[in-house]
DNA sequence: CTTCTTAAGCTCGGATGTAGAGCATATTCT
DNA sequence: AGAATATGCTCTACATCCGAGCTTAAGAAG
């Protein structure tokens, strides 16, 4: 349901702090319902409000709105190919608690009852006050909460174990999740339609349309490093051939350079990207050039406002940023050249998983909250 | 806004007929607020009723809620390489008039005088009941309404001067809008993810999600043929290199063939494609192999529940199933391969964009009717 | 043909949410 | 201090919707 009590909720988790008068303008009601919905809201501990900065200005001061120090609580989970990691966080997005660990050489059961336990611990602090969880994971989650992380060799993993009650459950992608959070407090707020892509082992992403990450029929969407932009010849661990994901990751700087395939393709492509000799800077100039063409395709077909690249598509725009603008504008539709979207960083960094899974709890949480 | 008499407004253009009973189960009210809602919209002559079938079954009989014989109206448009057409459509989607034109060798501009005297003549005969306009067409739509048509070699012809009026003005691509129309009345109905593409002089389509065409930032989504899936060494009309279209359009096949470039590609092709003889038939199973690989790219990046063809797509469907499943097959994610998206023909075949046209134009339309 | 069963429509009272007018309040500007 | 400005509160009016109870129109059963 979409009513004025939950657009005003949907405001101040996108704007925290924002003033009494400035939300009820943005959700288009007059004072009178604003006070009715304001006292309502806070009578259910759903938000409340501060004395707020003074305007300079001339008129009554108004006030901030802000969670409720007895509101309701996510807890938002990311699993990466290093530690694992919860966070509890209020409307408007800010961590009132972290809890992290490293993976170590756990199997992924290990891990899920890790946070599983952290999660309990987190519950009997905060109690009923969390809702809900979102948990971004490196791999794919099916209908019914499996995961698959082949990065990581794990296989069917149960993730209902982290949290048994009822409430929100939210589980995806690390690469879509990141791309929700970079548009709702990233680089790509205000975008009508963004796209967001992040390297890492393969390449995914999402688009966002209208604050909306599209997920799929299956919410396998966004899995754009398996489009064939890259070398037909090429196998990609999924079956298929020419996968782009081949053609910018590790695997792609190693086969170049004829390494063998790197234990760890992550911090192995940080460092080949960071180099300033000639052969890994060759390299890196090819997985850049390969990255910059297959987004010009992606934004012929998708038209985004604006592109934003994580994981290790922020350290290759950073290394060759000439490279990936130059494949880019060649691969650009004509009428594009002229003023094409920007392909701009994360501003989230390795928080946007986290970040997007708090987001789309958030999101869940507030259509449930009256 | 989406009231209850929204709501119902739509349920009736969905399922135009619907019985007075579903309707109320549909948008969850109960039997009074449904009395007061019909009347309401009856007397705003937005419905009307009629008898109904007889259920055959106890009870007391319903009736059928239908448009209003005095109800709003859009005039749906579409332009396309050989004619313009323009219907008068109802609440529902039914046609109550159809004029029709062949171009000739008109330019754009005296098409568009061609077509704006017709609905002028349109909106003699039904008066003000004419509440808005969609028009496909066979190119892109400025956000100011300007339309470039390669393939007719138009440039910068204003589609304004068709609809000097205020009220609905819908304009799209002839690919995107037929997406529309195939998820909303054609083979995609039902789905929640619906990628339609459409062959014609190149390659279009669009994504529908939930019912919803992502149109992009720029109204420009959808020109999935300006993605590099094909041949790098080939030069798009675009300026791009390697773009989808130009490996599965008519030029594709004349460039197979060692033939010239045809004056209409899309007669052109549609002989190639029809043709049992073996260098056209392989041709033919060439593009359909690029199709079908490109196909696959898009489903694991964008996880429709299915994907539909219209245009020169549904001829190369019908010619090589085999290979284009079979590179379908192939370039799908290894989890997808055991129950892929199913490929099907269009089924509203070329009246697609006027449809879709219709379509979005009373979508548009309903959210301003109360 | 009459009565029963079933599904649907109508009417009315009560609850809810909202808009708008008028008044009250708290600040800055002059 | 008084004017100007912006905001908040109270109260009335109105629209919408839900549910209970009654009415209506058909098929089924005898």
């Amino acid at each position: 349901m979409t009513t004025r009590a939950t657009e005003l909720l949907r405001v101040i988790h996108a704007r925290p702090g924002v003033t009494r008068a400035d939300a009820a303008r943005l959700i288009g009601v007059g004072t009178g319902a604003t006070t009715e919905l304001v006292g309502r809201l806070g009578h259910a501990e759903l938000l409340a409000e501060t004395p707020a900065a003074p305007s300079g200005s001339r008129g009554r001061p108004t006030t901030a709105l802000i969670p409720h120090p007895r509101g309701p609580l996510i807890a938002a989970t990311s699993i990466t190919h290093e530690q694992w990691r919860v966070d509890v966080v209020e409307l408007g997005g800010a961590a009132l608690a972290t809890v992290r660990e490293d993976l170590g050489d756990r199997t992924g059961d290990e891990v899920v009852a890790a946070v599983g336990a952290a999660v309990s611990r987190l519950r009997t602090e905060y109690g009923d006050r969390i809702r809900g969880i979102g948990i971004a994971v490196p791999g794919t989650v099916s209908r019914d909460l499996m995961l698959d992380a082949s990065n990581l060799n794990w296989r069917n993993v149960d993730l209902a174990a982290i949290w048994p009650k009822a409430g929100i459950f939210v589980a995806g992608n690390d690469a879509t999740l990141a791309a929700s959070a970079e548009s709702h407090r990233g680089a790509a707020v205000g975008a009508s339609v963004a796209l967001h892509l992040r390297v890492e082992a393969g390449l995914g992403g999402a688009v966002v349309d209208g604050g909306r990450v599209l997920v799929g029929a299956l919410g396998a969407a966004g899995e754009f490093g398996h489009m064939p932009f890259g070398d037909p010849t090429v196998e990609c661990p999924c079956g298929a051939y020419g996968c782009w994901g081949t053609a910018v990751d590790g695997s792609a700087l190693a086969r170049l350079l004829g390494h063998h395939q790197p234990r760890d393709p992550i911090s192995y492509a940080r460092r080949i990207i960071a180099s300033t000799d000639p052969a890994p800077a060759a390299a890196t100039a090819t997985a850049a050039t390969a990255l910059g063409r297959g987004i010009a395709g992606l934004v012929n077909g998708l038209d985004p406002d604006l592109v934003t690249l994580g994981g290790l598509g922020t350290d290759l725009l950073a290394a060759a940023p000439a490279h990936i603008d130059q494949a880019y504008r060649a691969g650009l539709m004509g009428f594009r050249r002229e003023n094409p979207p920007p392909i701009l960083p994360s501003t989230l960094g390795d928080d946007g998983p986290l970040a997007g899974a708090a987001e789309e709890a958030w999101t869940a949480l507030l259509t449930t909250l009256v």
